[in-house]
DNA sequence: ATAGCAACCTGAGGGC
DNA sequence: TGCCCTCAGGTTGCTA
């Protein structure tokens, strides 16, 4: 489920349910994670929640003895519900706070991940490496053309790529690139900076709306109360393989790009 | 350095 | 009904 917009609006969800609230218990049913959740884990009980911010696709729970670093996966969600609530299929950790509710990551492909990290968490290696976030001012057409010169690689690889720019996963790389007119398979290296300045824009603008909307549910992905995202009404392209394309009526034509599918439209979308 | 691809894992859906 | 195949929001870490 979740892209940027989806674990920004589970960030937002869950915050003011646990922020300044002290752990009381974890559980952890299934360790087996991308990585495994090991015993230090403990050591977030009795700990208080300062803050719960988000840096790339990774949630961070800082507490005063050290960060607890989530992510998502393709499958994951939290959610925030009353202790003892009856556990389901793939809920694999609760961390249960004092003010009876529990914070539960439920997530049957388990790509994702729960960390317990001291120290400087940005120092870690999985943040340490990350670009830059689309939403930050560091991020613009001019960075995109600069990154981008003499490279051969498509751009729609490259702007999936999370050396280049964090967050912009599949399907708001798909409708960015559709909003800017541009080919998916076209090499970045040969990208005008102009264009790069419309293609910048056009992401930072379609995961603002997204995250207004509440992200894209898809068919599993619900906000921290349940709800579900209603971004999915606003694709264009995702998704929408053969079937029309809602500015020329062409049917929109799906690819495969490193393992993922790209739809486009073959004719907005020529060059 | 870079690009392509398998790997991790479960579940849904299609074809037969 | 069941079996087999393909595909799915992500990311790492191989191989050339």
């Amino acid at each position: 489920m979740p892209e940027l917009p989806e674990v920004e609006t589970c960030r937002r969800g869950i915050t003011p349910h646990i922020v300044n609230h002290t752990v009381k218990e974890v559980v952890v049913r299934n360790a087996n994670m991308r990585w495994p959740i090991t015993d230090t884990i403990d050591d977030i009980q009795g700990q208080v929640i300062d803050s719960v911010t988000r840096r790339a696709k990774y949630l961070l729970l800082k507490t005063h003895k050290g960060t607890l670093l989530l992510h998502l996966g393709m499958s994951g969600t939290l959610r925030v519900i009353p202790e003892h609530t009856e556990v389901s299929k793939h809920d694999h950790f609760d961390l249960v706070f004092d003010n009876g509710l529990t914070l539960r990551l439920n997530d049957p492909r388990r790509f994702g991940a729960v960390l317990w990290l001291t120290g400087d968490v940005y120092q870690h290696p999985l943040l340490a490496s990350q670009g830059p976030e689309p939403l930050s001012e560091q991020f613009d057409g001019q960075y995109l053309y600069e990154k981008s010169r003499n490279k051969t690689v498509a751009i729609k690889t490259f702007i999936m790529n999370n050396h280049i720019v964090v967050g912009v996963g599949n399907i708001y790389a798909n409708e960015s690139l559709f909003q800017a007119g541009i080919n998916p398979k076209k090499a970045a290296g040969k990208i005008s900076k102009k264009r790069f300045i419309d293609l910048a824009k056009r992401i930072k603008k379609v995961l603002q709306q997204a995250i207004e909307q509440g992200g894209t549910t898809l068919k599993d992905f619900t906000q921290a109360d349940g709800r579900p995202g209603y971004f999915a009404q606003s694709l264009m392209v995702y998704g929408r393989k053969d079937q029309p394309c809602f500015l020329c009526e062409t049917p929109l034509k799906e690819i495969k790009q490193g393992g993922r599918a790209t739809t486009f439209c073959p004719r907005c979308q020529k060059n």
